[in-house]
RNA sequence: GGGCGCUUAGCUCAGCUGGUUCAGAGCGUCUGCCUUACAAGCAGAGGGUCGGCGGUUCGAAUCCGUCAGCGCCCACCA
């Protein structure tokens, strides 16, 4: 039969993915074995599979697949996430394009379309990760909004409620005025941007006594209109919620102020100089202008002096007629002169950034600017639509973390819980020792909708449904005749991640069903595999929730992986055009060539650059594995004596096997996944098939191909079957694909499930892995003579080493990988001889006349030069005799050895160069 | 403003608690080969004073200090 010399990745890989699916073979029940559970990180229902995934989703598989081979009962969950916000967002849009607004649907009507919208691109990304290989048990597909896991959320939120852990208030919130939520302070981001610092002139509305103004270091600002004080802001439409001006008591600069009242430009209120040393002296002008309603401190200094907090916007952050109320009010209850007054209503309606730019230039025209400087400022920003968050008060769901960092921060801080790398467990304790509540209520449908009623006399119940909430409500306010209709749901809906935190309970229903037996044989899991960026929103918040419904941790391992790059490090994104679609790629490379290519430069934590080559370069390694096979099953087989270079061939392979498995179990138990990858390549290519495939190659007579004998080719593929093995996790499918044809195989029968157990490496096959290791050199030093002389590899030579042969039982491979009629120990070389040492030993290829004896003394020369420097550094350090009285024994014995080795070959290329 | 990490060959990286002739790997580069598994290949070769400076030590890529450059995380300086 004919095979192609090139792999098609697009022949095999779907007809083993059916395979698998068909029999089964990646779904898993509680056994006796030992567990291994992994929980996908649930990608976004409506999401489609891009470059980040496809590191994250092989890595996971890689594990997955290693470990069902270790004869684990291994158990990938997979799941898709709701996404609250993102979803929400996408509807909208969706809507908007039909001509819908959010606001004309009701919130059932609003749902519905939501729900098609999942159902219509949910799952997608699932299907694509099939492409991938991924081994996940499909049967256990969760998502976080199904009936199971809403369940889970409700059950969790009433029952942290009951514990006083949750609680209802207004608080000083992330407001994102495009997505009309709350976030938490996980979702701000906060970005550099070029603005304006404004210096705003706050008039005296006292008289100031001349004496006071003469007084030392203070800095008085006067003009016509009189003596006023200036106030550096960013946000200059925020004086329209001003209700105090701030200064520190030490600051010289404002001492005069003290007691004082200011008038606020344009907004005409009159309102107090208060004092306190949370203003910084040095920055703008050392006086701050006090609005509670639009900044964190502000709030907390309104608190502190009692002031009103005035709300000067709309949810969607456009001006609010509140600001014209509140001027009339203000301006009713002291007369201001004109002069520093402008009506507001013209800024009522105006979006915040077009308001700030009207009511800067309005202020310079009326003389109420000292003047606008450049100024560099970060900015917080939704994480999800980007635009500038607004601190805005308002009424909010809490969940009390403090209770939560304690008792999740110890197992991560003593190694319970293992980070790799460990370098974000700094990270973690930041976080944790510096936590603040969770705002888990959003102003928004798509999601799990908050579990409380409000009683028409006031108050509220939390309740897991509507029949418990009416018997709570009608104990509640006494009223027996309360009815359902009576009771008004909570509007909003829970923050994503307060489902998502309970992923590796909920989907084997450990918050529905305490102690089921599921629960208890698949928790905890085994390795988490996620981003750094999600650290607090999701990994910390899991580990809270582990020890809090389970009482042990959610996972033992996290594997944090780095971003995806392009190849010039720059992040991938839609509008730079830089990420590729991993479907294309595979449909290229195959998904083999994909993962390798992946995974050939993504060690842990560190961000991977991702260049289309290093696929190239899977798809070509698959090409290799591909016609290794071909020339094995190729072969035709006698029964016959094994030659003498395959018999040794054979022992040195296997004992590398060995080696190479104690290797990679130490790559997987250091979670150093591309260093394994690295160790089964080599393997493969550099010693299975340029050094044992070629030692055991049967030779051409007369243009004919030579029959192997039996115990070489049944060696031959049980080496080829533990090497699939091997490459297996890393290469699922053309692995499958040739581990089926190697042997006869049962129906139903897989790769997956072949065991990969070897025996323990001796010292013996230590040690005949190192004297091979010298007959490589031997060989490739004979193959460099050849190169340099232009001797083609037809052209037997011999080969003679001086005194004695130490590699004398390597004879027949070495004779056929340097392709030599003879290996003769001689006690002096032939004349006219290329030499060249190995260890200690000198050889020696006789070249007659071809030899260029220039050329031959000057290598030796150089060589001499290199060894006699080294000799005099060797010496050096034993001559010290600190060195010698400090240093270890064994390690003044090695240098004692390295001494005698450079001697022996000084001597021995001395000789050489004077026979030349 | 705090904290963490990085800097080793043209590129991407490995080098664990200081000592194996320790300066490595893959890719790329160069040279020669269409040799009967594979040109998506074979054989061979070249390439780095381990970011700079200083220190500890018998001995430093490795430990300490410092400087420079890069990156990340956290933070309420308006």
């Amino acid at each position: 039969m004919e095979i192609s010399s090139k792999y098609s990745p697009a022949e095999v890989e779907g007809k083993w993915y059916q395979y698998w699916l068909d029999n089964k073979l990646f779904s898993s029940k509680p056994d006796g074995r030992e567990p291994y559970t992994v929980v996908i990180p649930p990608p976004n229902v409506t999401g489609v599979l891009h470059m980040g995934h496809v590191l994250n989703e092989t890595i996971q598989d890689i594990l997955v697949r290693h470990a069902r081979m270790e004869g684990k009962n291994a158990c990938w969950v997979p799941g898709t996430d709701h996404a609250s916000i993102a979803t929400e967002a996408k509807v909208v849009n969706r809507l908007a394009e039909q001509g819908i607004k959010k606001s004309d649907l009701t919130r059932e009507e609003f749902l519905k379309h939501a729900w098609a919208w999942t159902e219509e691109h949910g799952g997608i990304i699932l299907k694509q990760l099939r492409k991938l290989g991924c081994s996940c048990d499909w049967d256990r597909t969760g998502f976080t909004m199904d009936e199971i896991r809403s369940e889970s959320v409700i059950k969790v939120f009433v029952d942290l409620y009951r514990k006083g852990l949750i609680y209802r208030g207004v608080r000083m919130v992330n407001w994102d005025p495009k997505a009309l939520t709350a976030l938490s302070d996980e979702e701000v981001v906060y970005k550099e941007e070029h603005t304006k610092l404004y210096y705003m002139k706050y008039y005296l509305a006292d008289s100031v006594p001349g004496d006071f103004v003469a007084g030392e270091g203070n800095v008085v600002h006067k003009d016509e209109r009189g003596y006023y004080a200036v106030v550096a802001t960013t946000r200059p439409e925020t004086i329209m919620g001003d209700v105090a001006m701030c200064i520190n008591p030490n600051d010289p600069k404002s001492q005069w102020l003290k007691g004082k009242k200011v008038i606020v430009p344009v907004v005409g209120r009159v309102i107090p100089v208060i004092e306190d040393e949370y203003v910084d002296i040095e920055f703008g002008t050392g006086c701050l202008k006090v609005t509670p309603a639009h900044d964190v401190n502000d709030y907390m200094l309104g608190e502190k002096y009692n002031l009103e907090a005035i709300d000067i916007f709309n949810d969607d952050a456009t001006l609010s007629d509140r600001i014209a109320i509140a001027q009339q009010k203000s301006l009713a209850e002291v007369s201001v002169s004109d002069d520093f007054v402008i009506g507001l209503e013209k800024y009522v309606g105006m979006e915040r950034f077009a308001c700030r730019k009207k009511i800067a230039e309005d202020m310079v025209a009326a003389g109420l600017m000292e003047k606008i400087e450049d100024y560099d400022n970060k900015i917080g920003c939704s994480e999800r639509t980007g635009v500038p968050i607004e601190p805005k008060l308002s009424m909010q769901w809490f969940l009390k973390m403090q209770h939560m960092a304690d008792i999740s921060l110890a197992p991560v801080m003593n190694d319970d819980i293992q980070f790799y790398p460990a370098k974000y467990k700094n990270t973690y304790r930041h976080w944790l020792e510096n936590i603040k509540d969770w705002c888990i209520s959003r102003q928004l449908w798509w999601g799990h909708r908050i579990p409380a009623w409000y009683l028409p006399s006031g108050g509220f119940v939390v309740a897991e449904n509507e029949q418990e909430a009416l018997q709570l409500a009608r104990e509640k306010s006494g009223d027996n005749s309360l009815q359902l209709n009576d009771l008004k749901q909570d509007e909003d809906a829970l923050d994503t991640w307060f489902s998502s935190w309970l992923w590796p309970i909920s989907l084997f229903d450990g918050i529905r069903n305490p102690g089921n037996e599921e629960i208890k044989y698949y928790y905890p899991t085994a390795d988490l595999v996620t981003g750094p960026d999600i650290i607090f929103f999701w990994v910390a918040r899991m580990i809270m929730a582990g020890y809090e419904y389970e009482g042990q941790m959610p996972f033992k391992h996290v594997y944090f992986t780095g971003i995806v790059r392009d190849k010039l490090g720059r992040k991938m994104s839609k509008s730079l055009g830089n990420s590729p679609d991993p479907l294309d790629l595979i449909e290229r490379f195959g998904a083999d060539g994909v993962r390798m290519g992946m995974m050939l430069s993504a060690p842990a934590g560190n961000d991977i650059l991702f260049d289309e080559s290093l696929c190239e370069q899977g798809r070509n390694f698959n090409n290799k594995i591909w016609n290794a096979f071909r020339l094995v099953k190729g072969w035709e087989v006698a029964d016959g004596e094994q030659p003498e270079a395959a018999r040794i061939a054979t022992q040195w392979f296997e004992a590398k096997l060995r080696l190479a498995a104690e290797e990679l179990a130490d790559d997987f138990s250091k979670y150093r996944l591309s260093e394994a990858l690295m160790t089964v390549y080599k393997l493969f290519w550099d010693e299975f098939s340029s050094w044992y495939l070629e030692m055991v190659k049967p030779a051409y007579v007369g243009g004919k191909p030579q029959p192997v004998d039996r115990a070489t080719y049944e060696a031959t593929l049980q080496f080829f079957e533990v090497l699939l093995k091997m490459l297996h996790p890393f290469m699922p499918f053309i692995t499958e694909e040739l581990w089926q044809a190697l042997y006869d195989r049962k129906a139903g029968d897989s790769i997956m499930r072949a065991e990969l157990h070897l025996p323990a490496a001796t010292d013996a096959d230590r040690k005949l892995c190192a004297d091979f290791e010298a007959v490589k050199e031997v060989v490739t030093a004979i193959r460099a003579v050849r190169s340099q002389k232009n001797i083609a590899p037809r052209e037997a030579l011999t080969l003679e080493v001086l005194n004695a042969n130490p590699f004398a039982a390597f004879d027949a491979p070495m004779m056929k990988m340097a392709n030599l009629s003879a290996i003769n120990v001689v006690s002096e070389k032939s004349s006219g001889s290329a030499s060249f040492l190995v260890g200690t030993t000198e050889f020696a290829v006789p070249l007659g006349n071809l030899i260029d004896l220039d050329a031959e003394r000057k290598k030796l020369e150089g060589e001499l030069q290199r060894l006699e420097g080294f000799l005099v550094s060797v010496e050096k350090k034993l001559s010290n005799e600190r060195f010698v009285q400090n240093a270890p024994a064994a390690v003044v014995e090695m240098e004692r050895k390295k001494q005698a080795d450079a001697q022996q070959k000084i001597t021995s290329i001395r000789e050489t160069l004077a026979n030349l």
